[in-house]
DNA sequence: CGGGCTTAGTTGTAGTGTCAACCAAGGCGG
DNA sequence: CCGCCTTGGTTGACACTACAACTAAGCCCG
């Protein structure tokens, strides 16, 4: 094993933060979210997810990419939020195999109420800190770090 | 409730890729640690926040605090690292109340055998990946993000 | 057209995290 | 010095995630 190239300081300041936030962040989402909506963070993204989608409906593969998850994950949160009257699942007429999900009008409306709340949090809490000038940082640095962390660019980040 | 303040185009850029990064990297650290050393990132961290400490020993609240973590997370894991030897529990003399936690000579070789392996993967992921201006940029834009997040600075991050 | 590989998805289980309830010690006002 | 609030920490129940095993359908090739 080759020597160990440890971290410079500014690295090791910068990273810690980074961590910090890393840890910090998702609580900050999900609290929000399970308390004024009683849904996890992902549960919001994944209904979110469907919601874009041409007729609101997603097959599960692609669902797990735009949502950045397993498969075994996404199934069971869908099983969830079907037994929650949110999401539908049929099998899909193309792919026999393949199983279509479709965010119904309930779940449709859940997220039309959940979002203001979401988006507030999302402000107070990383925007509004923030100056216009950090934004484009922040999305430069976060492209390259996926770059790396998603080479198969897997997540729809990148879309637009 | 008053009307909603949508995100702009660019800062919407940025959030979904910070939230991809945020989604995906405690993955990549875990699975890393997971495969080479059988530990969580957390459980790492915690052993690495004691091994820092003066006599390797923390109370339990201050270590809840050096991982960002709350004190019943931090019991479980104590708990578990206690079991594997890693960890020692010991009531605190000074307050009857408070228990103390120590890292044991085995804990501290199980850090300093983890510890290349996961710089490397943070250096891999992270670090390298980005130039020295991005990590300025990255240390600026995660401490103005911590004044909001941890408005008491509870964690170390900014120790130094 | 039949055996074997690949793809799509589900399910079971075991491990972690969260939350609320709880216990015990300190501290403070009457 | 005794009730009551606060602080420090643990525990147990429940929810969520990861991983591995499994089913089923498509696909390819002899």
């Amino acid at each position: 094993m080759t020597e160990t190239r440890w971290l410079t300081p500014e690295q090791l300041r910068a990273w810690k933060k980074f961590v910090a936030v890393v840890e910090i962040l998702p609580g900050v989402l999900d609290s929000q979210l399970q308390r004024d909506a009683e849904v996890t963070h992902f549960e919001y993204f994944t209904m979110a997810m469907l919601s874009e989608a041409p007729a609101r409906t997603l097959r599960m593969t692609s669902l797990a990419s735009a949502t950045n998850s397993t498969l075994p994950r996404l199934s069971h949160v869908v099983s969830r939020l079907e037994k929650r009257g949110y999401v539908d699942r049929a099998p899909c007429p193309d792919d026999r195999r393949a199983t279509n999900a479709t965010l119904t009008e309930a779940g449709w409306q859940k997220v039309v109420a959940t979002a203001p709340g979401h988006v507030e949090t999302v402000r107070d809490n990383v925007i509004d800190p923030l100056s216009a000038a950090d934004i484009a940082d922040l999305d430069r640095i976060m492209g390259e770090l996926l770059r790396t962390l998603d080479p198969e660019n897997r997540f729809r980040a990148n879309d637009e």
